[in-house]
DNA sequence: GTGAAAGCGCTAACAG
DNA sequence: CTGTTAGCGCTTTCAC
């Protein structure tokens, strides 16, 4: 009864096809064709009654699972979307993947998540290896990536969205904020609160490139009141709150009239704070201290942590719901996408 | 110079192949057969010397890209691993995923990444969908799975890594710790602190099958000294430090007379000192809290949070070299492996 | 060391 | 609504 087909013939080339079922084998178990197995699978309102009932009752006994990698190749679309981050363990991300994982997975997309460690070349070579499986789109972190890259995403000539970072140029579509702005609205924040020397904290600023552009919009909104950042003080690690803890130290050492710091990453600034709660050193009155990204510890360290609420899982779902918009055919209006951010003014700042 | 080959011939059926470039094209170009490119790009050393740089040059004229896809289908092997987890927003996952992407990402394995929200109907769903793209391996959470999803993944005849959690009888390889002896570890050290009333808080606790075994050896070590889990609260939500603040308040007010409290996580754990940090609730000294995982933070509060280190990044890495061994075709002796945890005595409890 | 033939398992395109 | 035909782009197998 099994294994009809091969039943008489000798299979001459025992190529270790693992005994797959294929549709084949269900077309001639229900007696029809293989093409109206692929229907019947796909789009069964298009296949009779009849049919249809015996092709699944078919599928039932033999147990049949269709292999997309076949399906991927003859029809030229593999339901496949390569996600690029630079890092899980930033916190950040993880909310963005949540995101954009709900939304494919809703839409029957398969994710392909790899990530870069902030390195462009890295992304690069991820570039490459995602585009071998003819994705049917891709998201991208930032919108700053190699040449190669940028032509290769061209080339694939699939729905290309850009996150976290809002750029002059997208590839294709681009959700996310202006970190330059955000880096201005805290400067002003600051200044307003009455704060004159006022420093800048970052973590891995040579590679994260929002860092960078938060780091130029606080600068600029600085020097727009005749003010300068100082210090600015650049770390070669990761954001922790350990790191942020070290580094308030080392600051209210070497620079012990500075009045605020904003630090890079709610690690960080969440990290001096509790270092200060640590030491006595009283936040905001000694040293007021800033975050950015709205994690959710900010809002229980005491004082609260003021920071910049950015929408990553907002900004994770809207990145995959234009690629299915587009992948289903449909114009997308607004292929730059601005989710803004939020200023928390709470007790640290 | 373009399209040489479809240069006089009309392409009778404009199959949107969207012009990609194949080794056909390349093969023409280096003037050799398609097999030899193919052979040139995998294993360059069976390829003589002249041959191979007249089809590297072809390959980087022509901007050719191999197709993976037809690679797989030809080859029926994928280079393509599944990792199911149940959850991305609880931090115990990124750290567990960034040590499997680091090790495949090595071995050039495409890692396929879905979450279950903690339902085992969801992870069959995925299970169903991972192996339509007949994976090479795949690495599941935890070590209870639906009948189905069982059979779909023996059937597949694959390497199979269950992480996280020890079990009896796993599917095939099996890399974790036991949540019933970290539960009881913590039981006893409590106990041993001196503790006599001792409740438990856990969330999520009817779908994330390792809070509910770290409360059973909690409860058993507890029995062994005559004494009783009591109170044992249900949360039903996600763990986050929030949900911790709001548990430890309520059960102070209920159960006035419980002395130290083992949280089902760090998150709730922390969120729970930092609530009585607020409240002016001494800690350890009016309740001592115990957290799970070793997160980060717990390190970084005051009084600092006494929990069990969990090896997430290890078990990632480890799991997925095991599974590269198999890929490779060694034997892999340990197919259980314990990584145990540690107990961080801190001052919280 | 190199090549020709024969698929991998499925679906687009077209015809009935 | 159903079937036939011809591949998708690559690699296996086997011969040279």
């Amino acid at each position: 009864m099994t294994a009809k087909l091969d039943g008489g013939k000798t299979r001459t080339r025992s190529r270790a096809s693992k005994n797959r079922v294929t549709v084949k084998e269900v077309a001639e178990r229900a007696g029809v064709a293989m093409m109206t197995v692929s229907r019947a699978l796909r789009a069964p309102e298009t296949v009779s009654e009849g049919l249809r009932q015996r092709i699944d009752a078919a599928v039932e006994e033999l147990g049949y699972v269709p292999s997309r990698l076949a399906g991927a190749l003859a029809s030229t679309r593999t339901r496949t979307v390569p996600v690029v981050i630079p890092s899980l363990s930033n916190l950040v991300f993880p909310d963005i993947v949540a995101g954009i994982a709900e939304v494919l997975q809703e839409h029957d997309l398969q994710m392909l998540l790899g990530h870069t460690g902030y390195s462009l070349s890295e992304e690069e070579a991820l570039a490459e290896v995602f585009m071998s499986w003819s994705p049917d789109g891709a998201i991208l972190t930032g919108v700053e990536h190699s040449r190669r890259t940028r032509r290769m995403l061209e080339a694939a000539g699939v729905p290309v969205v850009e996150i976290v970072e809002l750029g002059e140029d997208p590839i294709d579509m681009n959700v996310g904020l202006s970190h330059f702005e955000a880096g201005a609205e805290m400067a002003r924040y600051l200044m307003s609160r009455g704060y004159r020397r006022i420093g800048f904290v970052g973590a891995l600023i040579e590679r994260d490139l929002r860092v960078g552009r938060r780091l130029e919009g606080y600068r600029a909104a600085l020097a727009e009141a005749g003010l300068e950042a100082d210090p600015v003080v650049f770390l070669d690690e990761a954001s922790t709150l350990r790191l942020g803890g070290e580094a308030i130290a080392a600051l209210l050492e070497e620079h012990p009239r500075t009045e605020a710091v904003f630090f890079s990453n709610d690690d960080l600034a969440a990290g001096a704070v509790l270092e200060c709660q640590r030491r006595g050193i009283e936040v905001p009155r000694r040293i007021a201290i800033a975050g950015f990204n709205g994690l959710e510890f900010g809002s229980e360290i005491v004082p609260r942590l003021t920071t910049i609420l950015t929408p990553r899982y907002e900004i994770g779902r809207r990145a995959a719901e234009m690629l299915v918009r587009r992948l289903a055919g449909e114009a997308v209006a607004e292929t730059r996408v601005d989710l803004g951010f939020r200023l928390l003014k709470r007790e640290s700042a």
